[in-house]
DNA sequence: CTGTATCCGTGTTGATACTG
DNA sequence: CAGTATCAACACGGATACAG
């Protein structure tokens, strides 16, 4: 007889936050952003979530037709959770949240990310004034998973995808990778492989500004006449 | 010696989470949004919070600076609480978690809202195509509450401030107003007062399309290669 | 009147162990 | 691999009492 706590207003926000207001519930989200994964996968991306909240969220988000639960074709007989069309719609709630808590004084960088946030924070925070006419791809390769980005007309598509074949492939330690993006690291000083172009590489780094720290204080006066 | 439970994840989504992802949280700040308020005036905008839960937020957000407790001038010896600039850019998480969420599958309309819920409903939902050269002067009142919208050149600005000297104003229940602007129903059969330019309030009702429902169904194949 | 502090019943969360 | 069961710790909501 559990009636799921609810905020009970009628504020379309609100019904957000019920929704996808739970603990746990977006970083879900966020490892599916992508495509596709089995609960082990989930489990791998989430350090620090037990099994039985993950049970818990899957099932929450499924009947809130965030993500459904489809099981493979019998030569792999195992399930997997994939996001809905309206669920992947979402990745817009990560982008703002994304660019406005960067900027957060209290921020402190270097936590372990996993090769989604990555790939992800790259899709939100790439200048693409910046792209030019760059024409390339670069490929990602962290533990299992691979991506690709895919660079041309001033725009960028950041997908899974095989990293073989890009013009530069970087492999290793998704963290090395924000250390350089956002920490102005070197590939030299991190745990991270450059096979290929390595000028192309070094460019690509030259892509992702951070916005200013917001200061932590209140402006003149807004005024309630 | 509490450390308050957090993600241990370099994610800048998760950091927001850690900050903004706590219960009443993001409704204390939507409370905020339009202007500081006292401890009392946020009870009354968050039915069901209580007291202590809301101190408890009240000080986590100071902590994060997205706002600062101001002691009002010795006249009226009371204590505000008021979102810093940072915490006012965070209109734009409100927004698109609001735009994103009144398509969800599972969102039932009818449920109460605050006045402020109300209020920036419209500057979320409003769309400005549709305003044209109308050039005028619109004040709500909900109760002790007033607002004011200024629709000119094209755009619009909705605040707190005085209705008195509108061209129209809406008195009553914010309630009704919702169902009007999002659910077809007419002034007359709502509990809402027109003063004033009686075209002009109905004219004002329809430049608030709502977006169609999400299907709760995932599209084709993302491709996981 | 405006908050703040404390207690208590309950539900949610999280860690570990375990089963199909 | 994919969860379920159990149990301890914590967070929440409500009530009440208290301080400026």
């Amino acid at each position: 007889m559990s009636q799921k706590r609810a905020y009970q207003d009628g504020c379309a926000v609100a019904h957000a936050l019920d929704i996808i207001g739970d603990r746990w519930a977006m970083p879900i989200m966020r490892e599916l952003m992508l495509g596709p994964k089995r609960f082990t996968d989930l489990r791998a991306g989430l350090p620090g979530i037990s099994a039985n909240v993950l049970t818990q969220r899957l099932e929450e988000l499924e009947a809130s037709s965030i993500l459904v639960r489809r099981r493979l074709p019998p030569p792999a007989a195992s399930q997997i959770y994939e996001l809905t069309d309206w669920g992947r719609e979402s990745e817009i709630l990560f982008q703002v949240l994304g660019r406005w808590a960067c900027r957060s004084p209290t921020m402190e960088p270097g936590k372990p990310m996993s090769p989604v946030s990555v790939i992800l924070s790259m899709r939100t925070m790439i200048d693409r004034s910046r792209i030019g006419d760059l024409n390339t791809t670069i490929g990602f390769r962290f533990g299992e998973e691979e991506f690709r980005a895919t660079l041309a007309k001033g725009d960028v598509l950041i997908d899974r995808g095989v990293a073989a074949g890009a013009d530069t492939i970087l492999s290793g330690d998704q963290n090395s990778l924000i250390a350089v993006l956002y920490g102005g690291a070197r590939y030299a000083d991190v745990l991270l492989t450059v096979e290929g172009d390595e000028a192309l590489a070094d460019h690509f780094a030259t892509l992702f500004p951070l916005p200013p720290k917001a200061p932590d204080m209140v402006s003149p006066a807004p005024t309630a006449s």
